[in-house]
DNA sequence: GCCTAAGTGCTTTTT
DNA sequence: GCACTTAGGC
């Protein structure tokens, strides 16, 4: 077990008592010492393993871990709680629900439900929607949440009529989600939180049981999650916590590193090992790394080292366009497969939305593929339909999902009906299914009644099964013989198959587990085990996984670094930190891809090359395809039709700022926009284009 | 109540 | 470019 083992990783695993910071460079075999210390603490030092809690940030860390310790202890490691933070909030609210006063069978809503209940509260106070970003207010609660304020909290850092407003919301989300017994993702950090400090009996129960802690990624956690994991660690302070904080690139999140550099202020005695020898790349990639992030300023400055000397160096591509640019990506993965196995071949990106055209050109040659962290198909009306329904099976009271179906498929219930019932659910303060007692919407009741009752003597598999013929989805969509309602029907087949894959591998699976864990893990890629494929993934799903061979797509300003980073130079910094962490994914060959034009958000754009890539010294790259830059113009079509434009005339745009006309060509006109967006076109009929 | 066409605004990253 | 909303005719 520890053999070939460092110095620091060694001690790392030796030092079970006490708080312990590991300092773990990107590739210094991190998980490998977190998952020997757990095998080390029941096998050499005797710990009961239902004594370890071991938190991380995603599913598939979680499940990484798990099998690690398994492959070493064997079945005591099903007794050592692993889980994320949030479905450990969740572990604990299963018991603990009473105290906080909610019923057993409480929902969890996920970010877009938590959204629609926003708006609905929003229109409800006659706001014009114009005037307020629903979005914005949505996330305002959350960043409270996760900064574990309730709405009286908030209330003393009221300083406009936009805070107040975010208050009077928070406020009234709180009370329609207790109404409806679900929980909000925030509500799975908040609510343990709020249970401990109120009852410090059940606190200390909780410590008593974990006497051994572990968290992984600490520089990604956020208020909520630090002081979980301080709670339950106060007693027994054996605390240890891993992370880098070159790697912390939640902030968006609210997650704050400055936890992981306060730790040793946190805990006194605390001891602090650095693992600085990367066991994954090349000096090739490392170097191009290193210098990368060396400019940020903010930062602990570390080495990180290796001795894998001979590699090749880190290829820049500049292509066209985006087709372009996943065309020579899939030429490459071409190459690289007959060496290679495509699970050693990962192409990173910035946004999710960058996906589509890899897709599109991996498609095309048959190379298979997964896209990890694509919601997509829970995304999926249908998908989200079917979910609603079992959702309200499960829990009557959830009217965000009863609301999704009650007319789905159309049972003559409207605009009308719906606001009359969500009246009388509010003056009483019930839910809507409470309150409905006549009328079409009884049809429907009697409906989930029906299903309710069945579903006692019915497996997973079959519920969802009746579920599509009792509340009519299936005649709907085979009645009309559309491609579309085609597609509609293999999706829902596609769900059962998911539902039987669940029930494979652990037998009768109720109903409520099903739900839990379909809403912490929204990644429809965890269930499918096709293995040799190549990866296609945000950098943010990458961290924590590594590959021979990656693809960075996308290496321009505005992109990659993100244009919503570009104001703020600690925003620009994470930006840095994200790059850090895609580059450090690979580790035998690396790709730097971008592109002169691209279509974005339905205009062509020309972006300059990423500041990253002019961070890297000229000896550490092999160049391609660099000619002849900034010269690019691209058209589309144009604009305020009133007004008359001459080459040279300057316009301004809202968030473009000002641009001059560089060519007309009948009712195409092209403006060229400064830095750093490059040069925009836009499209006919855009008012926010003035003349000036 | 339902359907369609036209209009609008927005896309960062995730549990 | 797309998903979502709205207005207006049936």
């Amino acid at each position: 077990m520890l053999e070939n083992l460092n110095e620091e990783q060694l001690e790392a695993i030796k030092t079970t008592e006490g708080p312990l910071l590991v300092l773990a460079g990107a590739g210094s075999g991190k998980t490998r010492v977190l998952t020997t210390r757990v095998a080390y603490l029941v096998s050499e030092m005797g710990i009961d393993p239902s004594n370890i809690l071991a938190i991380t940030f995603t599913n598939k860390a979680a499940k990484e871990m798990k099998d690690r310790i398994y492959k070493m202890l064997g079945s005591l490691a099903y007794d050592i709680q692993i889980s994320t933070f949030h479905s450990f909030g969740l572990s604990i609210l299963k018991e603990h629900y009473k105290e906080l006063g909610y019923d057993k069978n409480f929902t969890i809503l996920d970010s877009d439900d938590s959204l629609t209940v926003v708006k609905k509260i929003m229109k409800d106070m006659d706001l014009d929607p114009k005037k307020f970003n629903y979005k914005m207010i949505r996330n305002r609660i959350s960043s409270a949440k996760n900064e574990l304020m309730s709405p009286k909290d908030l209330e003393r850092f009221i300083g406009n009529d936009i805070d107040q407003l975010v208050v009077d919301v928070y406020r009234k989300y709180q009370d329609k989600l207790e109404i409806n017994n679900s929980l909000d993702f925030d509500d799975l950090l908040m609510l343990p939180i709020t249970l401990f400090r109120k009852y410090p009996d059940i606190l200390a129960r909780y410590q008593e049981r974990f006497k051994y802690v572990l968290i992984d990624e600490y520089q990604d956690t956020n208020e909520a999650q630090y002081i979980l994991t301080k709670l339950i660690s106060s007693k027994y302070k054996n605390i240890c916590v891993v992370g880098d904080n070159d790697q912390s690139i939640y902030s968006f999140r609210g997650s704050n590193y400055q936890n992981i550099l306060n730790f040793e202020k946190d805990y006194k005695n605390a001891k602090v090992i650095m693992l600085e020898r990367n066991y994954r790349s090349t000096k090739q990639i490392l170097d191009v790394a290193n210098t990368i992030i060396k400019n940020n300023k903010l930062r602990k400055d570390k080495n990180l080292w290796t001795d894998i000397e001979d590699g090749d160096k880190v290829i820049y591509h500049r292509s066209l366009n985006e087709k372009d640019e996943a065309f020579y990506v899939k030429e490459k993965i071409e190459e690289l497969r007959k060496t290679s196995p495509l699970s050693e071949i990962a192409v990173l990106y910035r946004t999710n939305a960058q996906s589509r055209n890899m897709e599109e050109a991996l498609l095309q040659a048959n190379i298979p593929y997964k896209v990890v962290g694509s919601i997509y198909f829970y995304k999926r009306k249908e998908i989200k339909d079917l979910l609603a329904y079992l959702s309200v099976v499960y829990n009557n009271r959830d009217d965000i999902n009863l609301l999704r179906v009650i007319n789905v498929p159309k049972r003559g219930i409207g605009t009308k009906t719906i606001e009359n019932l969500e009246v009388q659910a509010r003056i009483s303060g019930k839910s809507i299914y409470e309150v409905i007692d006549s009328g079409k919407e009884l049809e429907f009741k009697r409906i989930i009644e029906d299903i309710k009752e069945k579903q006692e003597n019915m497996s997973l598999t079959e519920l969802v099964d009746y579920i599509l013929e009792r509340t009519g989805i299936r005649e709907e969509l085979t009645s009309d013989d559309t491609i579309e309602n085609e597609v509609r029907l293999e999706n829902l087949e596609e769900f059962k198959s998911i539902t039987k894959t669940f029930e494979e591998e652990r037998g009768i699976v109720s109903l409520e587990e099903f739900l839990d864990e379909l809403s912490l893990v929204a990644d429809a890629t965890e269930y499918q085990n096709n293995t040799d494929v190549v990866t296609l993934m945000t950098v943010h799903s990458a961290k924590g996984l590594e590959f021979d061979n990656v693809f960075v797509i996308g290496m321009e300003e505005g992109i990659f670094p993100h244009q919503n980073s570009l104001m703020e130079s600690s925003d620009v910094e994470e930006e840095r930190r994200l790059c850090y962490v895609a580059i450090t994914r690979a580790r035998k060959k690396l790709w730097l891809i971008n592109c002169k034009t691209r279509t974005l958000y339905g205009m062509d754009s020309a972006n300059p090359v990423s500041r990253f890539i002019k961070e890297i010294d000229d000896d550490l790259l092999i160049k391609e395809n660099i000619q002849d830059e900034r010269k690019v113009i691209t058209k589309a079509n144009m604009i305020d039709k009133n007004a008359e434009y001459n080459i040279g005339d300057k316009v301004s745009h809202d968030t473009f700022g000002v641009g001059v006309v560089v060519s007309i060509d009948k009712s195409i006109v092209t403006i060229a926009f400064p830095h750093p967006i490059g040069i925009k076109m836009l499209m006919k009929g855009h008012k926010s284009i003035k003349k000036i």
